[in-house]
DNA sequence: TGTTGACCTGAACATTGGTTGAGCTTTTAT
DNA sequence: ATAAAAGCTCAACCAATGTTCAGGTCAACA
């Protein structure tokens, strides 16, 4: 699991080098260290250290976040590893299997934005009320009710919500 | 186009007309208008009115919303309409095409993503520095250098540029 | 020992897309 | 005429994801 089996551990990484190696700034840590994504213990003087086990923890975000899963999610998953652990081969092969059901769900949202998209470019149809772009219900909500409110006003839909 | 063909000219809008026939609050409207995104008229009393153009035009908001391009771009294109006009079949034509290459990007990253995480899920490979997850320069700069920096570092991976 | 670079905290700022509230005016309905 | 509903402006606030700054401390090198 780690290339160096023993001689490595107890070698903490100050807050610049995980910036430096990971990718992301100083601030950036500091902020994911305040949203509980990650931990350091403190050296005498007060500084972070960190084990290396944050630099798996921190690639782990980063690809999150390229997929665009908001921060809190990301915290949830990964405090839901065993605690003190760094994530392993099979703790990432679980979290990645379900933010790929998202990235699948997100690609699909969009597929089928596009594809109305196109059915529209010609027509100009923004102005009719059966524009299936103007009326994201059945996109949005696919698996929900179906078609309600379909009766044609003339330039608008009514209603909202709040 | 319009259930009353002509006597509805000069008929002006209401801000509440206009959110509950549009879908959005009026706050949004006038968050729109501060943005630059659609214009109004005042009442002898100081009240907004619009045109009924004023529909469309936030259709085409709530459209360009749902396909993910920010306000500003969106109050950029209804800028480049000609001015005081109502956009027009071609006009969302033209508008639509621009957006719809930009989704399609969009969606083309997303799917390379996919694939990526793919290849990744069962191998874990989130500590090896050739994982394509973690090197999002050969998807974000697809077009550009190709590879470097492919020394292999053990754990996390050098340099940022910022 | 001194200096320099890295680090600390807390607060403020930035961006996007609005919402909410206070306090006041206009319009509409009775 | 009057009361209710709708509208007005301005400022503050929300969420997410950080960055930047000010003022002070720590650590490492010569």
């Amino acid at each position: 699991m780690d290339p160096v089996p023993s001689i490595d551990i107890g070698k903490a990484l100050t807050v610049g080098e995980v910036a430096r190696r990971s990718g992301v700034a100083v601030s950036a840590l500091h902020f994911y260290e305040r949203k509980g994504l990650i931990k350091s213990h403190r050296s005498a003087g007060n500084q972070r250290r960190y084990h290396r086990d944050v630099l798996r923890r921190v690639a782990v975000i980063k690809v999150a976040q390229r997929i665009g899963i908001p921060l809190a999610e990301v915290a949830g998953a990964l405090a839901s590893l065993p605690s003190g652990r760094s994530p392993t081969a099979r703790d990432w092969s679980r979290l990645s299997a379900r933010w790929r059901q998202d990235l699948e769900e997100r690609i699909h949202h969009l597929s089928q934005l596009r594809d109305q998209l196109d059915d529209c470019i010609g027509c100009g149809c923004l102005s009719l009320t059966a524009c299936r772009l103007r009326n994201p219900g059945d996109t949005l909500a696919e698996t929900g009710t179906g078609a309600r409110r379909w009766e044609g006003d003339g330039e608008g839909n009514g209603e909202r919500q709040g």
